[in-house]
DNA sequence: CACGATTTGACAATGGTTCTCACCGTCGAT
DNA sequence: ATCGACGGTGAGAACCATTGTCAAATCGTG
């Protein structure tokens, strides 16, 4: 039996900035956001809050080019990203034949316990 | 007029190492290797040499889940990875499809200047 | 309300990577 | 072969995102 996590106030917090934002944003970004709103929440908290999240599958998380970890509330279900390098915009996108193709690829060298990773980086059209 | 790097014994020591291995190594392991082959090279010089190789495309770079960086000496080409998360055992792989794929989304999308990431994770057959 | 279990947050610690800078080695020129 | 300019080296410090610590605050059930 799991439990089910608290409803902190903190925690309400990091779920509505992620709400808001339509693009990924590392934690440290979210961090400072709330503090911008006032609603200041502690950095330990908001990386345990996202860690939570992502282990429950409520956002997704990847690794822009220098390695921080970037986080966004997505639609459900597996999908990939178009990435703004430069804003964070996101576009969801899916790749039916990738998934055929990784899993095929991945069976004719004998590998089991496969994922994938698959993100598109760009700069937007909003973007300089 | 682009200066041609000093050919030193630390970075043929580390193209050596490089060759000998047939999968993705961090700079850390490449230079535990060579502290055990007796050819010590400092760690700072480990990592610069990588840098360079990697910059000039002498080698591939890509991240495991840990967020470290691995290295390794690649075919030429633009190409994809299915690599072993146990050993780090690697094959190259491509994926023509993919590439038109990620372009066209990204071009439906306005987004420019655009790459890609694809890698291939899972466990080899020779490892439990 | 009362209580135990969870969560929080200021701060320290971690760990991969990069920076610093005095010393060294390479290599084209002499 | 020798020289000198300058890129390369390495021990250690610095960096910085992330994780760990632990006492105090908070949540939610009874
Ligand atoms: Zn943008
Ligand atoms: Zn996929
Ligand atoms: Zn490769
Ligand atoms: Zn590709």
């Amino acid at each position: 039996m799991v439990e089910a996590p608290r409803n902190t106030r903190q925690r309400r917090a990091v779920v509505a900035i992620l709400e808001d934002l339509d693009g990924f944003a590392s934690a440290q970004e979210i961090h400072d956001i709330l503090k911008q709103r006032g609603e200041s929440v502690g950095l330990s908290t908001v990386y345990r809050s996202l860690q939570v999240l992502a282990d429950a599958a409520e956002v997704d998380a990847l690794r822009n080019d220098d390695g921080e970890v970037l986080y966004r509330q997505c639609s459900a279900g597996h999908h990939h990203h178009l990435v703004c390098r430069a804003c964070g915009r996101t576009v969801e996108v899916e790749g039916p034949t990738v998934e055929r193709w990784s899993d095929k690829i991945a069976d004719e060298n004998g590998f089991r316990d496969v994922s994938h990773t698959l993100e598109i980086f760009g700069t937007c059209a909003n973007c300089p």
